[in-house]
DNA sequence: GCCCAGGTATAAA
DNA sequence: TTTATACATGGG
């Protein structure tokens, strides 16, 4: 990955496969919101991110060279080629094709495992905007206050606390869920290191053990969390769609990139919700 | 009020 | 093994 080290941080030259909104607004991550600006601004791996793209430059602002490389290469997966993957998995089939020219800029983050599973355990049953809401609130009250926001909190921040103590996180149901999932990592009997090679069979039946782990979830944070862009895509939406598109197949028919052609298909689906309407008949039925 | 939201646990068929 | 329902909460 080329970069320069200017005044206002570190810069990048823009390219096609890399888009801000479709990369941090895709459903993926919930820490990110746009500014007034265009530039989009959030805290991950324990660090704040403004990152700004006028179609010319990318620029990580106020970020140091060592932080770019050590940090933000790995978590914007800046040295991985997706116009590749999209172009084979365009071939696939019309729909992938249209998915994938859909948000040609996607990439898949590689976020903290933790936070990932988290996220995607409070993400059951709820809406986008929701979610945002709750992971926010989490970090208000158990995260570690920085720069102006305050980090994802630590799961040992999590385990000894009681459902009670999770009530203003207003979560409903999953706060016991949460709490599992947090004692379980604490204590090491869920350990990330292991589930990155654990065959994905072993590795979801791993995560499933955690109370309000089910298969959405455990691809969730095998995917995002873990970079396991062979997960098997499980998400209602494309599901259905699968179903009445791969009828008698299994879901992993797009390999190793299962997972990214699950994150194309929802976004595709979520930004046109038209597309899965049955009675107006357009793509799927 | 009613419906649904990037699901899962539980019980029953 | 598959299918039905409750679950907390809040936005549309």
């Amino acid at each position: 990955m080329e970069y320069r080290v200017t005044e206002r941080g570190i810069e990048i030259e823009s390219f096609a496969e890399f888009n801000l909104p479709e990369t941090l607004d895709c459903g993926q991550c919930f820490r990110f919101s746009p500014e007034a600006d265009g530039a989009y601004s959030g805290i991950a791996m324990s660090r704040r991110l403004r990152i700004s793209d006028d179609g010319v430059h990318i620029v990580f602002e106020g970020v140091t060279e060592e932080e770019f490389l050590k940090v933000w290469v790995p978590y914007f997966d800046l040295d991985f080629d997706y116009g590749a993957v999209r172009c084979a998995l365009a071939e696939s089939d019309t729909v992938m094709r249209q998915a994938a020219a859909f948000a040609p800029g996607m990439r898949i983050l590689r976020q903290d495992p933790w936070e990932a599973l988290c996220s995607f355990i409070l993400s059951q049953n709820n809406n986008i905007k929701r979610i945002k809401g709750l992971v926010s609130r989490l970090c208000e009250h158990f995260g570690e206050p920085m720069d102006g926001g305050y980090d994802f909190p630590k799961p040992e921040a999590l385990a000894g606390l009681s459902e009670a103590d999770l009530a203003p996180v207003r979560c409903g149901f999953r706060a016991a869920y949460v709490l599992d999932a947090a004692r379980r990592v604490a204590n090491g009997e869920i350990n990330f290191e292991q589930l990155k090679f654990l065959p994905m069979e072993e590795a979801r039946k791993m995560l499933m053990t955690i109370k309000g782990v089910g298969p959405k979830v455990a691809e969730c944070a095998l995917l995002y969390g873990l970079h396991r862009l062979d997960a098997f895509p499980v998400d209602v939406w494309i599901r259905r769609a699968m179903d009445k598109l791969y009828p008698n197949t299994v879901p992993e028919q797009f390999g190793e990139y299962a997972g990214i052609a699950q994150q194309y298909l929802f976004h595709y689906c979520r930004m046109n919700p038209e597309l899965l309407k049955e009675d107006e008949c357009k793509i799927f039925f």
